[in-house]
DNA sequence: CTCCGGCCTTGATATAGATCAACCCTGTGA
DNA sequence: TCACAGGGTTGATCTATATCAAGGCCGGAG
């Protein structure tokens, strides 16, 4: 049975969950993991599917526990906005708020482990491990917000394309436990449309930056997803980042 | 006595402090608070100061008091973006962190009130109200660079100019609890620059679309710096945010 | 008073990226 | 087998904003 037909078919158990040890519940100690395990639920979701709306009442959070969604703006017109990248451990939802304040889109199949929110703050009340987790992990958000903010302000298109493969890349050889020896391979779970919303662009343009990148030798293209970047300390140039050398962390 | 001699040649009282109700220190019972005042400390900083480097070590965490202080990202070439603008009563600095992310530079006159980290961190631990305050905070912090990633994705140059008035006008109007009714006069708080770094535009830009705005009768501007709207609602439109009426807060 | 340095404005021009448009894959369902 | 839709690429052109450049205003120091 696998993973999925599991979450399907019965209950996981919490001491079994892939995100054991990076989500909310990270922290958690046997006793509040059983507490959790009283009010969580599952709930699967198709790629293309919108998980829920902005501004539609939402009377729970959730963890992501496979899959990738989005968080996206939308402005009257039509123009839209990636907020951010919702990857398997990350928080969905907002304790002490009722509504959604972004579209949540899967663009993957999606499992989130969701708790219904009342319960869930209750017993955020008096599980502190919790509320500290989810702190350092707003903490961790707001900091990749600032960075995409830069991002988003300063940036060139050229700049823009390679941060994104960089931190698709830096994220899949951690998942990986890849070395930073060695190309590295992955796969981008992005169609350019949605790359052009989380980085400001035109679809276009996305399409462009990442042909430029691939005649310059900085990415080796392998059908219009599968990418190899043969040298990572340059794909980090062409990002502008001022970071010091090509750690994966 | 005015505040500013107050803090340099004593301690002010956590139960005067004028953001006493605001903070990270805001839900604190008597107790917490008096643990407080144990380890806080006061600085100040004269506008245009740097309080501290991106990447310098800091063994602090403090509350804005009085004034204004921007954190600011800055590329290898010099392109700088500011991340965040904190006013009264905002919070710098990460518990669990030994340096500092961002410039942090006072733009006005500036009163701080530090707390050295590690006893601050201590307090955290065991005092579960500072904890939820901030944890508080932080989203709403990752709120606002939320819809930040917006403007400077998606926003055109004029509409981000409307909306930085637009926040500027909201917070000044909540402060001094004038009504939405008749016209919000205010002080713009930063330089053409500082409002370009905000923006992701030049300076040129920044002057050039103030001077349209104006020319549009959507703001009147007496000197360079004092502005008054005549219409919020008028204001609001040209931010293109799709806000449901110029309600205040 | 005068000079100087910040801060700001305005004009001319250049350009990165948007927009408009045509076309190419590839998988799927009739 | 075909055609059709979704995703992607590439070209031509347009335009919003950057860049380069000159000058204005004002407050503070000499």
């Amino acid at each position: 049975m696998n993973l999925k037909d599991a979450l399907h078919s019965t209950h996981v158990s919490c001491g079994d969950c892939p995100i054991r040890h990076r989500a909310v519940c990270a922290r958690c100690d046997t006793d509040e993991l059983l507490e959790l395990e009283r009010i969580k639920y599952y709930r699967s979701f198709e790629a293309g599917q919108t998980v829920i709306w902005s501004g539609d009442s939402m009377d729970f959070v959730a963890s992501v526990v496979s899959g990738i969604a989005t968080l996206t703006q939308t402005m009257e017109d039509g123009r839209r906005q990636m907020v951010g990248l919702l990857l398997p451990s990350d928080f969905v939802g907002r304790p002490g708020r009722t509504s959604a304040a972004y579209d949540v889109t899967a663009t993957t199949d999606l499992v989130m482990c969701c708790f219904r929110k009342k319960p869930f703050e209750d017993l955020m009340a008096h599980t502190p491990h919790v509320a500290q987790r989810l702190l350092e992990m707003t903490l961790d958000e707001l900091d990749a917000a600032r960075e995409w903010m830069l991002l988003l302000g300063r940036k060139t298109a050229r700049e823009k394309i390679a941060s994104l493969m960089a931190i698709i890349a830096r994220r899949d050889a951690t998942l990986k436990l890849q070395g930073t020896k060695g190309p590295l391979v992955f796969d981008l779970p992005l169609t350019r449309e949605a790359m052009a919303d989380y980085l400001g662009l035109t679809l276009e343009t996305v399409s462009r930056q990442i042909s430029a990148l691939r005649k310059d030798g900085v990415i080796v293209l392998d059908g219009k997803r599968h990418v190899t970047v043969p040298d990572f300390g340059r794909l980090l140039d062409e990002a502008g980042d001022d970071n010091d050398g090509g750690f994966l962390v």
